[in-house]
RNA sequence: GCCCUCGUAGUUCAACGGAUAGAACGGCUCCGUCCUAAGGAGAAAAUGGGAGUUCAAUUCUCUCCGAGGGCACCA
């Protein structure tokens, strides 16, 4: 990576790392930037513009203009602009091999969306859904070994809950404001029409129910293009027989953790970390959801030796946080092991008035209403382009009717006019040679380089600080930058070496393109 | 009451403590013999209020105002 080079170069020159190397927005700063002069300035008391001045000096006399065509000091600054002929080299270098990566290669788990299979997922899932597939996309495009699960919320209070709710609709138990309602719950009576005649054993029924309810959500996800390798049962590997509960329970025990109070089983949170006391087993025997927490992520790091596990929760969990990191640190993994994200809610918002979505009260609007509506691309994007801190508001008739009007296809567009010209022009290219490349001279052309050579930094950068929205809008930086060489320059019926260069770099643009779609997700069509 | 997010153009969103705060949609001006105009060029338009730290603050700290979400022997 070109931004490895530079940091050598001013470590050569000033003795140390310093500062960071920035990539440039704007074309008239050149490809790279560095702030090094700031903290010289500082250190020697001098004004950074003349530090700059001298450290540009200094590199450019280091370099002999074998990486930049210019080194320039401006404003404090040093930008740095990256000769034509290596933008050439380090393109062809990203579009045609699987570019090594330079990172420490990890064993990552990464548990996303795992909605209670109480109800059909909604659409605020297919927030945290496509944020977890894209970013397992981007871990493994980077090296590192991902598992992407569901955990599979299959015991608990909720399950018989819903059994009750089942029964209730269909007649043979009163109704309860606590109870599911909507659609759903009517087609599940229909469904489970007969074990509601033979058990009416309220668990039984709900235990179906759930099993029902997963394999629709298991067809929407993959409707979606959310792909899982595990679906970890709770009830299967938790619950079962010989359960890791007891396991945690005889860890913090010996750890000196635990306390007793009111019948129940308490974890000494306040012992560890800055957290409340916890219960940890009811009174009634039962474990809490907690302790089943702890005992989940120790399969995690300590039976299948993940070094790192992320988590991926809605909004309304995040006062969870604090206290399963607690309670990870309780067990003896090191918390920072595990990474939490989450994901701000999504409003809905109808004829401008907000419907609050209740899973249990049947309000809602389902992934699957989504995907039919504006499309998978469309929906996915809509998704991707934000960060997942930003409260999302969502007008389904607004984004049926701006769907059109979705960034993704202003980017598709401009794959598809690569394919175009491609297809016109006939042309057999199979290698890309950079001697081909290097014959590009005009600013469009150079400035579609200079976007493409930012692949290897926006995939790095995201595999590590999970900013999945960068990947989104650097798609949509590239199109720009390919409609308007496309308005600037033509390709077919121009001089032959012209044209050769043109697709060659028509080609690269392409296959780069095609990488970033399938990271995120979304399809690479041949016409539109 | 305590805790966590978030307040940026008319709207929906960007911006590892860095340069002149970027896009898209909407409104305004232009571009049509030519590889799909789902495009291009241009102008207008924003950091909630107030302090502080810093050479430099949308970004960090404090405070106020506003929005959302949490504060269970629920999951």
């Amino acid at each position: 990576m070109i931004e490895e080079e530079i940091k050598k170069i001013i470590i050569k020159i000033v003795g140390r790392e310093i500062g960071k190397i920035l990539v440039s927005e704007r074309a008239d700063f050149g490809n790279y930037s560095s702030n090094a002069p700031f903290l010289l300035a500082k250190e020697r008391k001098q004004p950074p513009e003349s530090v700059a001045k001298e450290l540009a000096e200094k590199i450019k006399l280091a370099d002999g203009g074998k990486l930049f065509s210019k080194v320039e000091a401006v404003a404090g600054y040093v930008n740095f602009f990256i000769a034509p002929s290596v933008l050439a080299e380090k393109v062809v270098h990203i579009a045609t091999k699987k570019y090594p990566f330079k990172i420490k290669k990890q064993k990552i788990n990464l548990e996303f969306v795992s909605a209670n299979p109480t109800g059909p997922l909604t659409m605020a899932n297919g927030r945290g859904g496509f944020l977890g597939d894209v970013l397992a996309n981007v871990l493994e495009l980077v090296g590192h070994k991902v598992v992407r699960e569901y955990y599979i919320n299959d015991a608990g209070n909720q399950i018989r809950l819903l059994g009750e709710s089942i029964l209730a609709e269909s007649g043979n138990a009163p109704k309860k404001e606590e109870y599911y309602q909507g659609e759903y719950v009517k087609d599940l009576v229909k469904a489970l029409k007969k074990e509601i005649q033979n058990k009416k054993d309220p668990e039984k029924i709900g235990r179906s129910a759930a099993d029902l309810l997963l394999k629709e959500i298991q067809a929407s996800l993959k409707n979606a293009g959310i792909n899982f390798d595990v679906w970890y049962s709770e009830f299967k590997n938790l619950r079962g027989g010989k359960n890791l509960i007891s396991k945690i329970l005889a860890i913090l025990g010996k750890n000196g953790l635990i306390m007793e109070k009111e019948g129940a089983k308490w974890l000494k949170s306040s012992e560890i970390a800055d957290e409340k006391d916890r219960v940890l087993v009811k009174s009634d025997g039962q474990p809490t959801y907690f302790l089943v927490d702890m005992a989940y992520h120790y399969d995690k790091f300590v039976k299948r030796k993940f070094d790192k596990a992320i988590d991926i929760w809605g909004a309304d969990h995040h006062g969870y946080v604090a206290r399963l990191k607690s309670g990870v640190k309780a067990i003896g993994i090191e918390p920072d092991k595990l990474k939490i994200i989450i994901t701000q809610l999504v409003r809905l918002i109808e004829g401008g008035k907000e419907i609050r979505m209740s899973k249990r009260k049947g309000e809602f609007i389902t992934l699957d209403e989504l995907i039919r509506e504006v499309g998978v691309d469309s929906a996915r994007y809509f998704f991707l382009m934000n960060t997942p801190d930003t409260h999302m508001d969502f007008d389904l008739a607004l984004a049926k009717e701006r769907s059109i009007k979705n960034p993704v296809y202003y980017v598709q567009y401009a794959y598809v006019r690569m394919r175009s010209i491609l297809e016109k022009s006939k042309s057999q290219i199979k290698q890309i040679q950079i001697s081909t490349l290097r014959k590009l001279q005009s600013e469009s052309e150079l400035s579609l380089l200079s976007e493409l050579i930012k692949f290897p930094y926006m995939a790095r950068q995201t595999s590590e600080d999970y900013q999945v929205n960068r990947l989104a809008r650097y798609a949509a930086e590239i199109a720009r930058a390919i409609h308007n060489f496309y308005e600037k320059e033509r390709v077919i019926g121009e001089q032959k070496d012209i044209m050769e260069a043109r697709l060659a770099l028509i080609v690269a643009t392409k296959i780069i393109l095609e990488k970033l779609f399938k990271i995120l997700g979304i399809s690479a069509p041949e016409k539109m």
